[in-house]
DNA sequence: TCGTCTAGATTGACTAGACAATGTAGATGT
DNA sequence: ACATCTACATTGTCTAGTCAATCTAGACGA
């Protein structure tokens, strides 16, 4: 268990770094278990505290998790495929589930989600996207989806109430025709949008309807779409935590094909 | 922001949400100063140990700084604006600059890059995207950019070597004509790329090459294009720390038109 | 056999200190 | 006036414990 730099180096660092080697070149696979804290303290010389700081530092990289009374254990991680550019192709003759679900069920995983719509005054943030003032009535259609039970993601939309009220997007069913037909239905038919992706640690919020572990920050994915006029009628906000989405989408080049 | 469930909370956590309601709230603004230590150990009625925890899940969560011996300060943060879709436009014909600085030089900053190449082993993740056996020599171009003097993101090219060996690519040189035109010249011209991004926390490495302070997440933005034949030709990853950046791109819509 | 209870191992939270490291502001000396 | 030095406030690291919370495995009992 070499430490690189170790004189220079804090006592917590060193365990840290020297536990997480082990985990990055491999010699510590997903889910095995760490040494007891007891056990590392006297490998390295120092007490139990010293011990937890090193291993807190690898707990909020998300390398590890503690599971009491059981110890540390490498944390295990697989990514759902996370396509922002689907929301932008016709969607597929099936009315009866939403793109996401198609995804889900098509790699033989159950989907399930609880849609909640409330009347919100605008934050700040939402307000600038959606173009009006902040603290302006928005209807927010939140909602958290599962995998296999599991929450998955946060797609909370929001549309200013004016364009919607009365509309079904009041309505905390599930729409099968999707929100963009209804808006479309309503005039509010959208051709392009703006989407901006934010990287940051999840507030408590997020940690709480997502059942977050520590050490895993999240990307909040702002969906903004707008008429052909210009006029912006929905802002989405999805946050993905990074231990189970990766995002991709393709590119195709444009100016002088290839040859 | 009610502190709820004070009474269940630990007393360090009780600590962190207090000040991160007040941060979130806008009582708190940024470079504002926090009290001391002893100061919030005082009014908590809890030694300090357990202050600097919940202040320490505050430094995680990247809301703010320590700096010695001045004390604990909200963050500032500003986002410089990454388009990965710029990138299968046409390059403008200014072929003394690429497209990151001729943006950062359109804001007013000065950008900066270094430029190192070597020749690596393919960890897993690269050789699987860039179609050949993990631990097979693959030319690097690692490059750390910069805006006014301060690194912001790193950009490392990978290519097979047996694509650039005698090339240009291997110098370490700027190339006013972009790695693809050069690619192109070699007869492997680009037409497609494929995107992903991963959330996650920074390693070591990354820390130390953009100077990150704790509690800053990533985004791994791996990108690999294609030759129309469908072979990769090289891999770019792209590390975005989550205090700097925010990913843009804009969709238009296929299907019917609108009206 | 099956359920229940208990002892034990392990992490979680916290106290009460000590000394080190680091900038700043003020005191000091020339 | 200027440079240098020093005291000080603040965070950083660490020791040495205590008691609580949680889950398991094994003992025990009906």
């Amino acid at each position: 268990m070499e430490t690189a730099r170790s004189a220079a180096m804090p006592a917590y660092q060193r365990i840290a770094a020297a536990y997480r080697g082990l985990i990055i070149s491999g010699e510590l696979r997903p889910d095995d278990r760490l040494p007891t804290e007891h056990e590392i303290a006297d490998r390295f010389g120092v007490v139990r505290q010293t011990v937890r700081t090193g291993l807190g530092i690898l707990v909020t990289e998300g390398l590890i998790v503690a599971r009491r009374p059981h110890g540390y254990f490498v944390r295990r991680r697989e990514h759902m495929v996370y396509r922002p550019q689907e929301k932008s192709r016709p969607r597929p003759a099936t009315p009866e589930m939403d793109r996401f679900s198609q995804q889900i069920v098509a790699e033989g995983r159950t989907p399930h989600q609880a849609i909640e719509v409330s009347l919100v005054q605008a934050a700040p943030d939402l307000a600038q996207r959606l173009g009006i003032m902040a603290g302006q009535t928005v209807v927010a259609r939140r909602r958290v989806r599962f995998i296999n039970g599991e929450p998955t993601n946060i797609n909370d939309s929001h549309f200013p109430i004016d364009l919607v009220k009365d509309s079904e997007i009041m309505s905390p069913a599930y729409l099968p025709r999707g929100t963009d037909q209804v808006l479309a239905d309503l005039g509010y038919r959208q051709d392009r949008a703006i989407d901006e992706i934010f990287i940051r640690m999840p507030t408590p919020e997020e940690i709480h309807r997502l059942s977050l572990g520590p050490g895993t920050p999240v990307a909040a994915h702002y969906d903004t779409g707008y008429t052909a006029a210009g006029q912006p009628v929905q802002c989405t906000l999805n946050v993905l935590p990074g231990d189970r989405h990766k995002i991709v989408f393709e590119r195709h080049w444009q100016g002088e094909p290839a040859g």
